[in-house]
DNA sequence: GCAATCAGCACTGAATTAGTGCTATTTTTT
DNA sequence: AAAAAATAGCACTAATTCAGTGCTGATTGC
């Protein structure tokens, strides 16, 4: 399926939180004013921590910040930390693997899909993303968030 | 996972044959060519034909054309037979699941990257990617792919 | 009549995702 | 020194989805 994990999604949102603030965030913070479930959430910051993206502080006041600027921060990365390498299709990566091979007549017009969707999911960093949600906050104070709806 | 199913995958390596071709193929031949498990590819025809997309011809020398011009077939359309509605996040078309609700972040920036994938892919017609798959062909010409149909 | 083919179901096994829990370790506070 | 708050590093379970199979019946052409 064509579609974020909620792992993704989560991790999405957490580093958005922490790239906005500057003192650490521990875990029960985040997943109370989310509610998002709290071992999840948990789980997500240390694995976020193994990749160099957060740093943590324990103790008592302890928490995650980002150890990263968030204009360095892509959006594939993250979706390749918590779910592994975006991969439309199979054979984007893998060459001999399709049965198909060589005469696939989709392997082109999805690998351009592919790279199309990466290079836009490599522009996207925190740092845009962060601006974009802080935009909204400000224009639309408590209505509708000023998103057209689709389909 | 951010990954087209096995099943849409399939969709379109079939229809891009249907749509290149001019007398009806069955669902054999076309299991046979892309060597992809028959059973499959017969449900996957069943249900493009239950859709309107293709056509489908029984007897002994029936099979598989297309319904309707590759042009006016997108591939959101193909995907959201197959799998269902495109739904980068969940938030996208439902307005009130959301716990984080009015005051999530993430919101506006992945709907935006959420549009911007449907608009592609609502751009790129069955008739582009056959398009693109013969220009491929043509430029490697050691290969027998078999478009050519059979009799 | 026979063989090829589609139509319409329902089912199974495997893989992935989502979520939980426990036991250490570190740091701060008292 | 002890308690409290927090992360670290595991391993585990349940639910869902995906991929693939199979059967029985209907239609068509020869």
């Amino acid at each position: 399926m064509l579609k974020l994990s909620k792992k993704t999604d989560y991790a999405i949102i957490l580093l958005t939180h922490l790239g906005a603030t500057h003192a650490p965030v521990s875990a029960q913070e985040l997943s109370a004013h989310y509610r998002l479930p709290h071992p999840m959430t948990a789980n997500i910051l240390k694995q976020l921590v193994t990749v160099g993206m957060t740093e943590s502080m324990r103790g008592q006041h302890g928490g995650y910040v980002l150890a990263r600027p968030a204009a360095s921060i892509t959006l594939v990365e993250i979706i390749q930390v918590m779910d592994g390498p975006f991969t439309l299709v199979d054979c984007v990566h893998e060459e001999g693997c399709c049965k198909v091979s060589q005469h696939c007549p989709t392997r082109g017009p999805l690998t351009a899909l592919h790279r199309r969707m990466e290079q836009f999911m490599e522009e996207t960093t925190l740092a845009s993303i962060i601006a974009e949600s802080q935009l909204n906050l400000t224009s639309q104070p408590s209505q509708d968030h000023g998103i057209t709806h689709l389909s």
